[in-house]
DNA sequence: TCCATGATGGTCT
DNA sequence: GACCATCATGGAA
């Protein structure tokens, strides 16, 4: 049984957080039962300073968790049909988020494809923010869920460690903002990783999939 | 394997 | 009323 992460060790500036976050094991109850995915690809989003952050233009309702607590989950509905799920980092009221984006699924690879029978192949269970999410059966109700707390329906377990030199980092998907920071963060050699697709508005670097 | 496209609703200007 | 931290699908290559 591998231990918990700490919400100390998330409440860190969020690329901290983001590099410490990939290869940890999220895992979830579903009614279908455990979902365990391993954590391949983040991106971060901090504060006022950051124009791609949902928390630029300050508190909101739907943007209030990331002002709160490290290690509680932001998840967030988009595009009118799929949720995303963040993990808050940094103290209270300084609004930071490192969003999950991808991961290879750890186990239970049948109740994994039960739940997301449209994957075309294995790898593409847990491959993108939202098949994540809906992997692991988040919605509205996780919204503020603390992923620190063992009795959490979401737990995040701590490593194995990663090799550091298979941590790379590019520009975060599909945000047009601040396409210059480089605040995605993936684990190179995994099949998992979504592909780039450049914001709308920001340079279009044609077929700008890394390798 | 790649690419274009439609679906769909909350949030904030 | 525009803009989204997107995905499944189907047809082309």
């Amino acid at each position: 049984m591998t231990d918990l992460l700490s919400r100390e060790e998330l409440a860190v500036d969020v690329t901290e957080a983001a590099v410490r976050l990939l290869g940890c094991t999220a895992v979830a109850d579903t009614p279908e039962g455990a979902v365990a995915v391993r954590l391949v690809e983040v991106e971060a989003y901090r504060g006022r300073d950051d124009p791609a952050s949902h928390s630029y233009r300050g508190r909101t309702p739907r943007n209030a968790v990331m002002f709160g607590p490290a290690g509680h989950l932001y998840v967030y509905f988009v595009y009118g049909m799929h949720f995303c799920a963040n993990v808050t980092a940094l103290d209270d009221g300084d609004a930071g988020a490192v969003l999950l984006r991808a991961g290879e699924v750890v186990s239970d690879l049948g109740v994994a494809r039960v739940r997301r029978p449209t994957a075309r192949r294995d790898d593409d269970l847990a491959r993108g923010p939202a098949r994540l999410a809906s992997l692991l059966g988040l919605g509205r109700e996780h919204n503020g869920v603390d992923v620190t707390d063992p009795a959490s329906p979401v737990r995040l377990l701590a490593g194995p460690p990663v090799d550091p030199a298979l941590v790379r980092t590019g520009p975060r998907v599909g945000v047009a903002a601040a396409h210059e920071l480089p605040w995605r963060f993936w684990l190179d050699g995994s099949t998992a990783v979504s592909p780039y697709r450049p914001g709308r508005g920001a340079a279009v670097t044609r077929s700008g999939r890394e390798k």
